[in-house]
DNA sequence: TTTTTAAGTGCAACAATGTTGCAATAAATA
DNA sequence: TATTTATTGCAACATTGTTGCACTTAAAAA
């Protein structure tokens, strides 16, 4: 994780390497709202700066629902801007709320008549692990 | 189309018969801005009222794709504000940038070990079939 | 290790997007 | 047609995201 920055060839500053600890503490998608609780100061321009960056460079990928905030998990592959190359779902439990990454090994295929299909996201929702009891 | 807005039980005011219309002239989804564009004038606030409402009473749905501006398109099915019953991928397509509801009648299913899914929404990007020759 | 260069940060100011209360107005109902 | 209920528009505000510029820090070169 630590050099994860490194890796992507941006600068390795205190910020973003308290910024992607965060990150790393959770796995699951989280929003910028909880990014802001825990970090104890913060400059606010800096912070969408550096989501900004984190996203171009493939370091998180954003998961966006419907009417709801953005949210972000660490890329576990090989991604960059044009690509993000996850067999992963976005799951979001309807109880508890937070959303998944959920691995998948068999990633379903779609065909339509006359378009090419190049990539597909998928969201679920439903109820996750610890909700589904 | 006309008495939609009698059968989701909203008042069918002009503006609203107006905004509609302009849904219905697309057979693809649209943002905001050509909805804005498309009307003569308009009243900002009216507008996002009126697109807040259409979204509850299930008479339009959202498509959120991460990183762009949202898009709007008309229900096809029977659809309320907790449940949108489609049938339908969310197509973006790379080069004309138009995203359609593509309907399609395999849907897939996915199932996870221990979760519980209740939804699936799938958005593909490629070439739709316009640009695919 | 020090110097140089390149990149990141913080401030101020701004731009875009979305929301709320309230009075005026229009639509639905009786 | 009269009454009730919902919608609209205004003003004002809240939130979210952006930009230019000076300052500071990190990375690269000497």
């Amino acid at each position: 994780m630590t050099n994860l920055l490194k890796n992507k060839k941006i600068s390795e500053t205190p910020f973003r390497k308290e910024v992607l600890a965060i990150f790393g503490r959770y796995n699951n998608a989280i929003p910028l709202s909880i990014v802001e609780k825990e970090l104890k100061e913060y400059n606010r321009i800096t912070l969408y700066r550096t989501i900004k960056i984190f996203l171009e460079k493939g370091i998180i990928h954003e998961i966006t629902i419907s009417g709801e905030e953005s949210n972000y998990a660490v890329c576990q592959e090989e991604c960059n801007t044009d690509a993000h190359h996850h067999q992963h779902i976005h799951f979001k439990c309807k109880k508890c709320e937070i959303i998944y990454c959920v691995e998948i090994n068999k990633f379903p295929s779609i065909a339509l008549p006359n378009y090419k299909i190049e990539q597909l996201e998928i969201q679920a929702t439903g109820l996750c692990q610890s909700c589904n009891v």
